[in-house]
DNA sequence: CTTTGTCAACCTATCAATAGGTAGGCTATA
DNA sequence: TATAGCCTACCTATTGATAGGTTGACAAAG
């Protein structure tokens, strides 16, 4: 692997883990290789490896809802398959990355905010696409607009991941996912 | 006000601003207007101020909740009462402390989580208990069991404010809660 | 009363560890 | 020979925490 790549990957494993500033260059380093200074040559400043990590983080994650859009299945379907993506996360003992960078957003460079929105805007959108499908395909019954359940959706996911992280519940995590599935989805 | 008071006030508001780890004893002292060390003989350790945090928290959560509790209105009026908890601190620009606590959860002192889980189960029960009263008043349809709708509430909640208080989009919390409410209201 | 001892509450001064970041040099490859 | 990539060595600021001293309130003992 690329050591920036590697460097991206292990940073990201960090925030998820700790939250953006939990973590140091020191501990990148160590688990890296390479020593502390040489971090620098690849991320001048922390805040520079803030803003990478959310543009690798959002297309890790593009790439994840363009493999699920393109499954040969239905919006149910394809609905299981994002939230069993906070699963995974919950299983890792990670964070969501947005939501990590959320919870520390008051004190994060302003030069990595607008990569944040993006991020969450990506999932309410890929969000509202798929329930449209599923309403078109007779299997979600919406009680307002696509883009409101899909806010709801992401909302009570990361923090649901929140919550079961610090808990060490997952099976309420489960009990949730399985309740906002229900939730829309048509009787019989 | 009694300065132990004074000191655990301060901390809380850092807390709810920038996380657990993300403030400083020199931070404190500056805002309450005593010497760093000074607080070392109030809370020998930050570990132990954060158990303290966390303790008194849910105390002031729990004298809320009493006072929604006691009010002369139904169970709808009671829950809405909740929700604009989560909407007066997302107008103060600070998160839930629990849930910025639950973010911070792999790198707090372990005497500090079982303080975390209570907060989470006095939340969830008090949901619990208003949902069931709304339901057996004809007022709430739901489609699981009252714990099972508190959980993907507080979630939801938690979720949204910290989306929301990342994003400054205040609109958008207040669309996840009217749809959350909604979608567990009887219709007509 | 006055003295004595105790204690909470605060102080100054200092500590080792760690933070992000910089300066400048070495080496291999293009 | 220029540059990418990495290094050693170092810097300043800050972290939570400690040692040890000062002050004033208050209660018991003379």
């Amino acid at each position: 692997m690329d050591t920036k790549e590697h460097i991206l990957a292990v940073a990201q494993k960090l925030v998820q883990q700790r939250g953006f500033n939990d973590f140091s260059y020191a501990d990148i380093a160590e688990e890296v290789g390479i020593r502390k200074a040489s971090l620098h040559h690849h991320f001048a400043t922390k805040a520079e490896l803030g803003v990478a990590l959310l543009e690798t983080y959002s297309a890790q994650l593009n790439n994840e809802l363009l493999r699920i859009s393109a499954l040969p299945v239905k919006a149910d379907a394809k609905l299981n398959a994002y939230c069993s993506l906070f699963q995974s996360s919950l299983q890792a003992k990670c964070m969501c990355l947005g939501g990590m960078m959320a919870s520390d957003s008051l004190t994060l460079d302003k030069a990595m905010l607008p990569g944040l929105k993006h991020f969450f805007d990506l999932n309410t959108e890929w969000l509202a696409e798929v329930l449209a499908e599923g309403k078109s395909q007779k299997l979600f019954v919406l009680t307002s607009t696509a883009a409101d359940h899909a806010r709801v959706l992401l909302a009570a996911l990361e923090g649901a991941l929140l919550i079961a992280r610090a808990t060490g519940d997952h099976e309420t995590f489960d009990r949730i996912v399985w309740l906002l599935i229900k939730s829309i989805t048509r009787k019989g």
